[in-house]
DNA sequence: GCAACATATCGAATAAAATAGATGTGTGGT
DNA sequence: ACCACACATCTATTTTATTCGATATGTTGC
């Protein structure tokens, strides 16, 4: 089983690496297929699928299929998701703060 | 020049590692030295120093000599830009979509 | 069933990130 | 000035991620 690190480190890496942002930036305009995304971005069909694969993965965008073509689109639950992890990530309550190292 | 992608691209690389997680957590309690924080995680000195130098260019630790010690903590206006940054690249407006594909 | 298409998966090459040990730099104490 | 300490930087190695071409899978239309 996968750890809370690893878990929260998963939903973050859609966001890290340059050609998924340029993927997500996309999908703000709505729902896109594949062939749209492909159109768009200058890599090759087998890396666009793989970085889709790794967007589903981080919960941040889902996908349907309808007939041969892929839809995707943002997964509002998993945004959500993704923002309260930022928060519970980056909460720092300020008691012990002053407190001389190693003491 | 580094483009917009690369420099949030930048900023969720903070999130994107299991030891950079651990550490930002041991950061909620408030600022903590390296020394610190070395004693609580299973990593060598010189990484440590890696993971603190890349969640310092992330913008989301800020890190603060004295003496001898190095003291790192949250930065707020990184954790701040960070949320915005989340908000900005998962907004997406409803127009476009249901529409099909490649037309 | 077969051909054409859209996308996923596989396998291999390359690139980038994580890690550790050795060494360098700056600080405090003597 | 010297030594000890805290941390950063350098170098090399290992691990992980990205990428592409080839192939496999699933769908539609004939």
């Amino acid at each position: 089983m996968e750890n809370k690190y690893q878990n929260s480190a998963k939903v973050f890496k859609a966001f890290c690496d340059e050609n998924r942002l340029i993927l997500l930036e996309m999908l703000q305009t709505g729902e896109k297929c594949a062939c749209d995304l492909l159109e768009n971005i200058n890599i090759g069909q087998s890396t666009l699928s793989h970085h889709m694969k790794i967007l589903c993965e981080s919960g941040i965008v889902k996908s349907r299929r309808d007939g041969k073509w892929t839809y995707y689109s943002f997964s509002e639950t998993g945004v959500d998701y993704a923002k309260q992890l930022l928060d519970a990530l980056t909460i720092s309550s300020k008691k012990n703060m002053n407190r001389k190292c190693c003491e």
